[in-house]
DNA sequence: CTAATTTTGTACTGATTAATAAAGAATTAA
DNA sequence: TTAATTCTTTATTAATCAGTACAAAATTAG
């Protein structure tokens, strides 16, 4: 079992520093002694790829030093071990996603065209990758969720942020008169969000981008 | 790698008889010889027990050998590999869950009925067992779909059998007028087929039985 | 310069992995 | 009864697992 050592999913940014390590979620930054020969956002991007791919069972210690082109003591040394880095891959996805979610949601102009835009995002990040690996969040979740307090808590954290988005940008819709005032809110929410995840896992089995369009397509529809 | 070797997942019913076994998904009945000594069916049953609550790289042929109380060498006799009787499994929960699916959506009565049935019994799958592993197709699918083209080929075919179903219980629905002719039976079953595989993901990972249900309504609401 | 500190590379740990080998037990066929 | 067949039990294999120990290397502080 682990305890939850991810510390704070918040809006902390980029963190692009040498020298840098994260025991315990705290960002530890060292004065002396031999100095780092890694950039700390790359080998947890690398981490981050390759947990991907894997998932968190199926990816070997010896995986992560191959891709991160680091040696055991470099890895262990920084991150302690192969669940933190997990977190920090798993933080560093979370991050970088929700910040880009919640963009297209409060940008200008239609509230259909930015829901449509966050439901061709998901299908353009499905479908360009030819290893068709989905959502790392949702893997993780399915994969660990259950019996991992970090995963459980970061993908909680997700969803509901994501959430929180949607529910702005749809009232926004019914203010603007976009969107009948007559539906209820917390129903369009679920209606989006079921329809979301559920074109997510099924990109990732089916492998059929027509299909995902005629889903997010559907999914606009049965809103406005 | 693995080969294909589920040959066929159509509707071969119960199979408990015993001193049976499955050699390249053929059936074989010994004539001679020493008896086993366990039904294939109970061995099958809690393989896939275990492959739902641990998913398959997590699970160990010793935790296989434990849970199904066969010695290794009766479980790999019989079986082949690990690899085979994850297919095995997985094959039992694909015949046993669409055989029940699709009896659902055949049933007498109303179609928001049947659909109702359908999300309320996907909800008491996800929420009776306290060890909330979720659907055991969608967790495999998401685990091991992308390199496992055995996992591929079930989920796909599940997933097509549910859809065909929704598609004919739908046309019925637009004939006897509880559904509107105007809407387009493709996005409908989009739109249940999305809400549906969403609904059970966030349950695993929420575990929130009233945002569920309130999910579930939301989905019929669109619908009709 | 020396001492203190930190990182790096390598060798190594004990545990666990999936799978196999082989001998004995239980059955059928003749 | 004997031979053939199949299953069960146990021991064992080689590989891999996550993680550690430790010395050499590279830096800062004084």
């Amino acid at each position: 079992m682990y305890s939850m050592s991810i510390f704070d999913g918040s809006v902390q940014k980029y963190y692009d520093d040498f020298s840098t390590g994260y025991r315990n979620g705290v960002k530890e930054v060292s004065k002396s002694g031999r100095p780092r020969e890694f950039k700390d956002t790359a080998v947890i991007d690398a981490a981050m790829e390759l947990f991907w791919t894997n998932g968190y069972e199926a990816c070997s210690t010896e995986d992560l030093c191959k891709h991160t082109g680091l040696g055991r003591g470099s890895l262990y040394n920084a991150y302690g071990s192969k669940h933190e880095l997990y977190e920090q891959a798993l933080l560093r996805y979370h991050q970088i996603g929700i910040e880009a979610q919640v963009e297209m949601l409060q940008n200008l102009g239609p509230i259909k065209d930015r829901l449509r835009a966050l439901l061709d995002w998901a299908i353009e990040e499905d479908f360009s990758n030819e290893k068709r690996r989905g959502c790392l969040l949702i893997n993780a979740a399915l994969e660990r969720a259950q019996r991992d307090p970090a995963v459980e808590r970061l993908f909680k954290q997700h969803v509901d942020l994501l959430e929180e988005a949607l529910h702005r940008a749809i009232d926004t819709g019914k203010e603007s008169g976009e969107i009948s005032q007559q539906r209820q809110t917390p129903d369009l929410v679920s209606l989006f969000m079921g329809n979301y995840y559920g074109l997510r896992v099924l990109n990732v089995a089916m492998q059929n981008r027509e299909r995902a369009v005629q889903m997010a397509e559907a999914t606009l529809t049965a809103i406005f």
